[in-house]
DNA sequence: ACTGTGACTTTCA
DNA sequence: ATGAAAGCCACAG
């Protein structure tokens, strides 16, 4: 059951492991972990801006930190990071990273304007 | 420890 | 509508 999981008195009472991620997995900051969350919070059918997701993350202001944390996300993780848009609807990465979103955002039934911009008002968070 | 950078937001002109 | 400025914080060098 455990399988060697004790392993957290390794020296110093530090529960902050930076090893990269050794076995257990739990390496990321809480920051990061409640951002990411937070992105699986919003459903399927809707995009939600930086903003919103920091602040359903309880971290308000901290937009950038979304975008951070979304960009340090892996290929094939399990977060719904198409989801997230900026403020305008726009979608915020560069050239081809765009393309890739918009096409997952349109398989999910996101439709996008002439300048490659979504409805918030129809596609946004509800509320 | 310090500086620069960034998938941002919001406000003001 | 566009543009600049300030605010915000984590990570990399």
């Amino acid at each position: 059951m455990k399988s060697a999981g004790s392993r957290a008195s390794r020296g110093r009472g530090a529960p902050r492991k930076k090893d990269g991620e050794a076995e257990g997995a739990v390496s990321v900051s809480p920051t990061y972990l409640e951002i990411y969350a937070a992105v699986e919070r919003v459903p399927c059918g809707c995009v939600a801006t930086y903003g919103q997701v920091a602040r359903l993350a309880g971290l308000p202001g901290r937009a950038r930190q979304v975008g951070y944390a979304l960009h340090a996300l892996p290929p094939g993780s399990p977060i719904p990071w198409q989801r997230v848009v900026n403020a305008r609807g726009e979608i915020s990465l560069p050239g081809a990273s765009a393309e890739r979103q918009r096409r997952l955002l349109r398989a999910e039934g996101i439709e996008f304007d002439e300048r490659g911009r979504i409805n918030l008002r129809r596609f946004g968070l509800p509320g």
